[in-house]
Order: C-alpha cells, then structure tokens, then sequence
RNA sequence: GGAGGAGUGGCAGAGCGGUUGAAUGCACCGGUCUUGAAAACCGGCAUACCGGUGACGGUAUCGGGGGUUCGAAUCCCUCCUCCUCCGCCA
C-alpha cells in the first residue's frame, strides 16, 4: 500500500511513475481522490478530537462532583456529555467512512516502479537485462517436448493427476519424484550456504497474512479458498514467510533477515489456456524453494542485485541456458517496485519458461503489514521487503528434461546427482 | 468436538468502574560515581494519528469487534488465540 503522505509530498513523481504502468486517468485519480479525502479525514479528527477532549474533561469532573455530593450540578454536566456524545458518534462515523474510502482508494493503487523501470504495455516490452551468452543445447533429431518424455520414462503422469485431482496437477512418481526431491533439496542448500535461514511455514494462510503481502484483494480470484476456514492455500511461500515479521519493530541490527522455505504452491490460474498450459508449463500446484530479505531502505537495492547473483548461480550449477528480464511497468506485479525475471529456455518446446521472479516491494508490503525497524536515531520506519524463486521447480524440470535427453536416457546434471544417487534417467 | 481457565507495555507482573497510558521488577538507553568495569544512585524508555516552526497540547489503543455507563484495562455479548482435562487421531 502507497503511503497517503508520500502521495502528498510527491504527487508529480507518483503519477509519472504510475503512468508507467499504463494505468487509465480514471485510476490515477484515485491518487488526487485519496489526499482530498485525507484532507477531510484531519478535518474531521480535528473536530473530534476536541470533542472527546470536552467528554474526557466533563466526566472527571462529574466524578468530583458526586464525590463531593453535588448531584445538581452533576447531573448538568451529564446532559452535556450526552450532547457531546451525538455529535462525536456521528463525527466518529463520517470519520470511519473517510477512512474506509482512502483505504479502498490506496489497495487499487499499485507499487509505483523505480526509475529504472521502462515503459510499456505488456511482456513484449520487458528489457533484456542479461542475454544467454552461452552456447544452447544440442538435441538429437527426434527430440521430444518434455510431456512426451514424462510418459516415456514413466516419471510424471499427468492424466493420473488429473484423475486424482484435476488437470494442471501433477503426478511424478519414480525418478520424476525423486529429481523432484533432489532440486528441492539442492535449492535449499544453497540458500543455507549463502546465508538464508531454513523455514517450513504452514502452507494455508489467514486473509490478513494474505492482504498483507498483497494477494488480497488483487489477486483473490487466484488463490484457492477454504470457505469452511477462511483460509487460503499459499500461492507462494513469499507470504507465510514475509508474514513472519507483520505488525513488528525490528531493531537496525536485524538487518538483513534472510529466510528461506520450500514450499508447494497452489494457483488457479483462472483464465490460463492454449499451448501455454501443456504439460509442466503452467500448473495448479508445483514445488518451489523461496527466498525473503528484508531490508534497509537505504541498501535494498544492493540485496537486489545480491539476489539476482544467488539466483543466476543456481541456473549456472545446473548448467541451463538462461536470460535475465527487467519487466516493463505494464507486466510488473501490482505491489512489486522492480522486478527481473528469470526465464530458462526449454530447448524442445523452442519456449523460454519463467523460472523465478525477483523483485523490491519497497515499502509496498511493508506499510500493509506495519513492518518496522528503529533506526540509529531511534525513528520508527518502514523496512523494505524483496523476495524471489530459488527456484521454481516444475518449469525447470521441464527444461532439463528436454535439454538433456540423449539417445539413451536423460542426463541429471552434475551438481544434482549427490541428490537423486544416478546419473542417466533410463 | 466437549468442559474449564487465561489473554495488560520488549519480558515478568499489579490494577478489576473515576487524574491509570497504566504500579513494581527485569531488560534496554543516557548521566553521576570509577583509571576502566561492576555495584549503587538519578533520569529516560509503547504505537498511531490530529494541532503547533517548536516547546508542547490533544485523541485513540490493556487479544479483535460490539454493548452498558457521564466515565471501561476494569461490567456484559461475541469472535480469536493460548493453557488444562476428556474424546478422536497422524
């Protein structure tokens, strides 16, 4: 959530900034709508304030007054009080409809993207940030897409998936299960040796975690919802994670906090379809290993750029072809400030599969949550939040099968083979 | 799922209708003392918002929400969480 001050002080930078994403003048104006309610807003505290300063005086008195016994005079100040009392109760009420309203105006506001961020409409506008320099696979001739390989090596079934459950879950079973634990397992260890702290966090989260990172409101119709429980299954481990730290004040030796999680995910993907969608390219539940900084303000930017390290070291040890997107501010993600993609290329499809996404909320998140720190002169400031995939499983295994069949089975990758125990799936 | 108990500041823990935003202790920060440290002593120490250049003043918050009352941390209702016992169970 933007900060309604912030809005005030930088109106200008704000709207060029949304504009960026292509926002329509109808939702920028809900930046000049929220500081106009906001100016209600103080009016009306203003006035309410003193009201219930009046009240607050009035009753200690009445309080003397019947201890000394002058129930005359007590009684006087009491049909005042309630006088008091109308108008701070219908005060109180206009009071609360302001608020509402600047809150609805302020959750239909998007991050506003850093500088660096380019302008466009969609993902055909996001900038390569990192090309592939290397050299791409070389597959033998009668190469298959990584759905045919599955059912090939019986290592992921996906029509018996879709009989247990539904289409878009899948089933590995064999190898397919056990590359499956060996990514996992791989992945986490990493994030250990580069300083992130291991977490297993619940996987079904309430609906104020679930604002508080943002996948509430913009994002509801993508979550899966227990109705019984109000309870949402976690798209990513971004949320129980980030939500660790909601409503605290860390001290500035906190900093950094770096957690790490694998957790499954689960997403609708309500309105997905076409080739997008075959086999392990777009999923309702698949396998990630996640990780959360949070962050100075001051060097936020710096944890970036320390992530997009972690994050490429991880593709470089599995020795897949990757490239590095700074997406446009018309595909950036609602509450995230600057975003690079990861995209793998999955050599049989022809197809470059995202992979991992990682971003700077800023304060975005953190001014939802109340996520805090003291600063060395004892103010109270919003942290920064970043998180990223590290990675996300089921497109990489399908890039590795494709990229590294051969003739006689599929090749684990070097780094891997300390997890699965073989070496050739067969 | 059933029965009972409890939720107060970073922690512990008083208060149970009226200057109580909240005693006291611990922790933490500053100072005095000390060559230095400890101890002792003095002072400070919640969050958010409103007004004010500022000093400062005001409002709200004692798990969440609602109610009773001139006045609620204190009484009532409701929800949530935790603890104990019973039931069920990986």
């Amino acid at each position: 959530m933007l900060l309604i001050h912030e809005l005030r002080a930088h109106r200008e930078r704000a709207i060029t900034g949304l504009r960026k994403r292509g926002l329509k003048e109808a939702q920028l104006a809900l930046v000049d709508k929220a500081v106009d309610l906001d100016d209600q807003r103080k009016e009306t505290q203003t006035r309410l304030d003193s009201l219930l300063a009046e009240r607050n005086q009035l009753s200690r008195e009445i309080g003397k007054l019947f201890q000394a016994g002058r129930q005359d005079e007590a009684n006087t100040a009491k049909e005042r009080v309630a006088q008091l009392k109308e108008e701070a109760e219908s005060l109180q009420k206009s009071m609360n409809e302001i608020q509402d309203e600047i809150e609805s105006c302020l959750l239909n506001l998007p991050n506003i993207p850093h500088e660096s961020v380019p302008a466009g409409q969609s993902e055909e506008d996001n900038e390569i940030y990192r090309a592939w320099q290397g050299s791409m696979p070389v597959l033998p001739p009668d190469a298959l897409p990584h759905w045919e390989l599955a059912e090939q090596y019986g290592i992921i079934d996906f029509k018996l998936g879709a009989f247990i459950t539904g289409s878009g879950f899948p089933l590995y079973r064999g190898d397919g299960a056990r590359l499956q634990r060996a990514l996992i397992n791989f992945f986490l260890d990493e994030a250990r040796e580069a300083g992130y702290v291991e977490v297993i966090p619940p996987y079904m989260v309430n609906a104020a975690s679930a604002r508080a990172t943002g996948q509430l409101p913009d994002k509801e119709g993508q979550m899966y919802h227990m109705e019984k429980d109000d309870l949402y299954m976690i798209p990513t481990a971004e949320v129980p994670l980030t939500n660790m730290y909601r409503d605290q004040i860390l001290q500035e030796s906190d900093f950094p906090v770096k957690l790490t999680g694998y957790t499954p995910c689960f997403r609708r993907e309500a309105g997905s379809y076409g080739s997008d969608v075959k086999g392990l390219n777009r999923v309702h539940q698949f396998d990630k290993v996640e990780i959360v900084h949070l962050a100075h303000p001051d060097n936020s930017y710096e944890v970036l750029d320390e992530m997009l390290a972690h994050v490429s070291g991880l593709l470089d040890k599995l020795q897949l072809p990757y490239r590095i997107l700074r997406l446009c501010g018309g595909d950036l993600g609602f509450t995230s400030a600057l975003t690079f993609d990861f995209e793998v290329y999955s050599a049989a499809q022809g197809k470059w599969l995202e992979v991992s996404s990682v971003s700077n909320f800023e304060t975005y998140q953190a001014n939802r949550m109340k996520l805090r720190f003291k600063d060395g002169n004892g103010k109270t400031r919003l942290a920064h939040t970043l998180n990223g995939s590290a990675l996300a499983l089921a497109r990489i295994v399908a890039a590795l099968l494709e990229n590294n069949q051969k003739e006689d089975g599929i090749s684990i990758p070097e780094v891997l083979r300390r997890y699965t125990g073989i070496d050739m799936i067969r």
